[in-house]
DNA sequence: GGCGCGACTTGATAATTATCAAGTCGGAGG
DNA sequence: CCTCCGACTTGATAATTATCAAGTCGCGCC
């Protein structure tokens, strides 16, 4: 790695609940920082966790597969990592990763992570955090495909998309329908048909362009639920 | 909490990883040490988290509704608690809890959890590694969930069951099938239908007795995989 | 011991979702 | 600039699941 990317690396913010800086550099020393295209599939559900991913920039689809059906588990950002619970046990990925746009990866070797979470104590507790995190996100996310059907779901998710993008009441699918219908849990067909129940609630969708006329109609249908949607943090 | 509880609540797993047995003194100074009966709601959805709860004896089950349905999502036992994520952050529950059966709950007070998790190292790791823990499962069941079908799902449960029960082919369900039905996020009239439909695949259910006469074939249909039913650990 | 309530099963129907097929359109690569 | 492939939409049908209703049975409480 060279030494500029090094430093930028060293201000990530997956290292700063580290106390001992000593401990960064440990676990930059074995680490790669690499660009990778859109596409590109970067690790393999049942492949040995070697390296803990965290992503620099671009966005990232967590999926799986079983039997002859994928699906989307998550869509990932800068700043996000994975798989942190496959690395501190040494176990095997559960899910495989795909890079949706172009992306910067730092690959951390596992070996090094387990170290630096065994020998500091600030770096065990950030590790806790993120994994406190992405549990309660995940109980959110059973508990959305268990109690809700398709429609609302995806009525959900718009909401909180567009309050997370300012409130405008528009904005561009950041993903193909494609990935969005993965991760709500439906087919492509389902997720068309859903948008066109949408029509009578105000919503207009055109291409990857989606406006919300009027959210206090669609929030009517959605029945948003902080248990289920509220941010976690 | 008496001095012989005292004795025996230092011994529990929960506590095993903490490195000054001060910090663990000082989780059970403000801690009470519950008996519970049976069908006893102990924690409900949306409530903040004044309390970790580790289970000594019994068994919970982890639900939580939305609109007019509800769904289990974990059905847990001794050495589980509930809910470390809620307790870190002082958020509030995600989940409700109610005794399956009586039930013995130690209460520890959420901020005594949080300063000996900033105080110490092992107490911090430990935590870590049962959120770990508790991540792969979620990861698990949400696969499970959006991968397969009711009946797969069913069967895959029968399964693990079994093989965790010393693979006689013969058990009696831990729980009321309605508990059962709700876990698999199915309704119990669906689950009903599910294991008439299983005695083709030589499955055998007089009330909660199961009998599982040929667990290769049952195997066919269950297609198990040890990234959605795999022991984690 | 009897009564009442909830778990469970079975039947019927409605709703939701998957799957298959066919066609359109847009973007990427040659 | 053209061609090809994959995303997307629409139509049709099958499969899965939910819901409602009614009846049975077993357990707990009085």
């Amino acid at each position: 790695m060279r030494s500029q990317d090094k430093e930028e690396m060293r201000r990530i913010g997956f290292f700063r609940g580290v106390d001992d800086p000593e401990q960064v550099d440990a676990m930059l020393r074995g680490a790669f920082l690499q660009r990778f295209p859109a596409h590109v599939e970067l690790i393999q559900t049942g492949e040995p966790a070697d390296f803990l991913h965290v992503i620099v920039d671009g966005t990232v689809e967590m999926f799986s597969g079983h039997r002859d059906r994928e699906t989307t588990l998550g869509v990932s950002g800068p700043g996000d990592s994975f798989i942190l619970a496959a690395v501190l046990f040494d176990r095997p990925y559960l899910q495989s990763a795909r890079a949706l746009t172009a992306a910067r990866i730092l690959m951390v070797p596992a070996e090094a992570v387990r170290q630096a979470f065994a020998a500091d104590a600030g770096f065990a507790r950030s590790v806790a955090e993120s994994l406190a995190l992405a549990y309660r996100g995940l109980i959110m996310e059973l508990k959305n495909q268990k109690l809700r059907s398709g429609l609302e779901r995806l009525a959900n998710w718009l909401l909180a998309h567009d309050a997370a993008n300012g409130s405008k009441g528009r904005f561009d699918l950041p993903f193909d329908k494609k990935v969005l219908a993965a991760r709500l849990g439906m087919a492509p067909e389902v997720l068309s048909r859903s948008f066109a129940a949408l029509v009578p609630y105000e919503v207009v969708v055109q291409g990857p362009s989606v406006v919300i006329r009027d959210p206090a109609v669609l929030r009517k249908l959605a029945q948003p639920c902080t248990t289920i949607d509220g941010a976690t943090l």
